[in-house]
DNA sequence: TAGTGGTCTAGACCACGGC
DNA sequence: CCGTGGTCTAGACCACTAG
């Protein structure tokens, strides 16, 4: 049996969930809960409001609290580093550098990345290896205006994705996954063009300036997971 | 400028990232925190719970509080009704029943779901249209013995996305996207059978009992987006 | 065993926003 | 206006665990 918070919180989800406070229902206040559990009201807030980030209820000052009409699950997807991902399959790791050069970034990368101009860049294609077999294929373009030194990074014992995790460290950036043919990846991933692969296309920003684009094209069988 | 336990969690977050901070260091106390904002050890102590369950931090009693080695950013993905991710775009929605039928439920959907013997179960197939174009295929199988009145549900009128929501409120599922080829859902989606989709198969629970597998095979050019 | 984070309390003030 | 949630405080006790 849980004791303090958790179990207001436990105890209020499960009045939601068995619809005892049904769908848009307002939901005594805390001062209310508080008499209710014998407890303070800082206690209830605290409860409450976890059951409000998790999207099971409505705060508003005033109008009080209400439980959400229709509750919108949010999955928590990890982002492991790719060299993760493969380890806690309990595979071997490997990486292997395709291309590597200095060059000006393309237009549809730059326009993903909204720069102007244009900046130098280096454009490095890897492919990562489960157990000496091809797990996913990597075409990346760095701005080397937002991580200079990626330019003289050791790729050949550091992949690029674990060397910029470390040294270009990011505020914010977006995902975008999607069913393509894999194309030019198939030679890489020993699989032919019109195969469907999961593709990753991400954008990482600093605090600055854009950091990278990368196109990750998944070996087939690649699957995303997630609880909620 | 913030005030309050936001602006502790800022400042925090801006000398993580800044490496003022660097990964695997322990950072002062909360005691000390508090001093040098001149705040309560509460407030530091709220600041410092957001940015460890963010991710940021690791926090152990006696031993402190580290900033994460390699920090695994997690995305926030969600899932909304397939009605609202349509109408969210600005376009109408409508849903088509191609098939609706009880029966035994097939062994992978059991399986995929744990249940043993052979219950019940209604298997609907749906359309899901964005401006009476495809937009997704439905393959469903519904555990009666979890949500007997699904039987009459009138779904010519709330897709069955919406009324088990609505419904049958679970406990825990879980969601899986790969690609795949369209195969027999192209017609449906107007694609070849060879067509790359985005393939998502959920399975829910309630709190005693599977609901539902379903099998969601999205149009082409489908993209699941996330920020980080 | 001693230092750290986790939590609770009682009270207070404030911000928001129905009414 | 005034009830509601949001937050802060000062202090306290507890749970965990490194040394």
């Amino acid at each position: 049996m849980a004791t303090g918070w958790q179990e207001i919180h436990d105890e209020a989800l499960r009045r939601i969930q068995s619809r005892d406070w049904p769908p848009g229902a307002l939901i005594p206040n805390e001062a209310a809960l508080a008499r209710e559990f014998g407890c303070a009201r800082a206690t209830v807030n605290r409860a409450l409001q976890g059951l409000a980030k998790a999207g099971w209820l409505e705060r508003r000052r005033r109008a009080g609290t209400r439980v959400t009409l229709s509750p919108q699950r949010r999955g928590q997807l990890a982002i492991p580093l790719i060299r993760h991902e493969i380890e806690s399959k309990g595979q071997i790791f490997s990486h292997a550098i395709i291309t590597r050069q200095t060059a000006e970034m393309p237009s549809p990368q730059r326009a993903a990345l909204g720069l102007q101009g244009a900046p130098y860049a280096q454009h490095v294609q890897t492919l990562y290896l489960a157990d000496a077999r091809p797990f996913a294929f990597e075409d990346r373009w760095v701005n080397l205006a937002a991580a200079p030194d990626f330019a003289t990074a050791p790729l050949d014992r550091i992949s690029p994705n674990e060397w910029l995790v470390q040294n270009a460290p990011f505020a914010h950036g977006t995902l975008d996954y999607s069913a393509a043919p894999a194309n030019t990846a198939g030679p890489h991933l020993n699989c032919q063009p019109d195969t469907p692969l999961m593709i990753l296309e991400r954008r990482t920003f600093g605090p600055d300036a854009p950091v990278t684009h990368v196109r990750l094209s998944y070996a087939p069988n690649f699957h995303l997971h997630l609880k909620i």
